[in-house]
DNA sequence: TAGGCCATCTGGTCCT
DNA sequence: AGGACCAGATGGCCTA
């Protein structure tokens, strides 16, 4: 670990006693090279610089707690490591290690907690802390907007919500958890799609103003944007399709009670960077397919018709394909 | 093979 | 003194 002048400075006398920046410095050079859990590892190199340090002392517990002069720094004292001092760090250390352990799999535990109440789970595509975490922020925060404009959310806006700033697999998971294509509402991606899939999909949906891409520094989320978030000029050909779906999802699909329902794979069903519309519809379809017993296979939370939070299946039967879409777009 | 993600170790700091 | 928390460092694993 790099060791700063204003890292020297705050050290305290009691903590040059026991280790200098010498000591500091040579034990990160020397640190976690084999990473093999070896818990003796930190004090062997302890000891190694005691031994630097402590040359002709023999480790008298009579001695334990006397001072002597640092032969290599001037003015610092330091305590004698003797050897039960020696042994005593490294219980110590043994325990901080589990105790940290622990402490990191309770955050572990808590963040596998998050990524089930976040829009979109699945067992197969876990997402990552960062964003399990990121997708956390947006769904709370485009929550509370919905709860402030007290309007009926609009499915496209809520997911631009739910994405930004997330990563492209992310956001494939998100669009594929709802059924949705990216292209849809994602301006970046926009760009590059196929004109044919961009005049039937993406140019039907004027982006909101409010949703910048991309996305601001976290934690500095405009909260006002929703309260802007003008009637749609351009109709949305999927809102009263999804006002069906989700009005249907209340009537006919069981709420979720038990344990998460088979997840459905989108890995990769919605990259389009190597792939042509036919190709990207091919996977889409491939998707849709592959998800089990005629249900979505993922659980999707909206805020509008699944009150407190509760998670609800969205029949398969309920979606449209991104084919139909295409379809009823360019009939439209 | 590079990059992302992760688990773990570690030392420093703060608090009880 | 010891525990909780934090951030840096490191190596392993996986994927594009």
């Amino acid at each position: 670990m790099p060791v700063s002048q204003q890292d020297v400075s705050k050290w305290t006398e009691e903590s040059r006693n026991t280790q200098n920046m010498e000591t500091v410095n040579g034990a990160h050079k020397t640190m976690s090279m084999d990473g093999d859990n070896d818990d003796d590892d930190g004090f062997n190199r302890m000891e190694e610089n005691n031994d630097d340090e402590e040359q002709g002392e023999e480790g008298g517990l009579g001695e334990e707690e006397s001072l002597e002069e640092s032969p290599k720094r001037s003015g610092t004292k330091r305590k004698k490591m003797t050897k039960a001092r020696q042994q005593r760090f490294k219980v110590r250390r043994i325990k901080a290690n589990e105790r940290e352990r622990n402490r990191m799999h309770g955050l572990n535990d808590a963040l596998e907690s998050l990524r089930k109440v976040v829009p979109c789970y699945s067992n197969t595509q876990k997402l990552s802390k960062i964003e399990t975490l990121r997708l956390a922020k947006n769904y709370i925060w485009a929550l509370s907007e919905i709860l402030q404009s007290d309007e009926s959310p609009e499915l496209m806006l809520f997911v631009q919500a739910l994405c930004q700033g997330l990563s492209q697999p992310t956001t494939n998971l998100v669009a594929g958890c709802l059924q949705l294509n990216p292209w849809t509402f994602l301006p970046e991606q926009a760009q590059d799609i196929p004109s044919q899939v961009h005049q039937t999909s993406t140019a039907s949906f004027s982006l909101h103003p409010s949703y910048p891409y991309p996305s601001p520094p976290y934690g500095t989320m405009d909260s006002s944007h929703i309260h802007h978030a003008k009637p749609h000029t351009v109709d949305n050909a999927l809102e009263p399709f999804f006002e069906t779906t989700f009005t249907d999802c209340t009537s006919t699909s069981p709420r979720f009670e038990g344990p998460l329902s088979p997840p459905l794979s989108v890995n990769g069903n919605f990259s389009y960077k190597h792939k042509s519309t036919t190709e990207f519809d091919k996977s889409y379809a491939l998707s849709i397919q592959y998800a089990p017993q005629g249900l979505a296979g993922v659980q999707c939370l909206h805020p509008f018709y699944a009150s407190s939070s509760q998670r609800f299946d969205i029949p398969m039967d309920n979606f449209m394909s991104y084919e139909t879409h295409n379809e009823r777009m360019l009939n439209a």
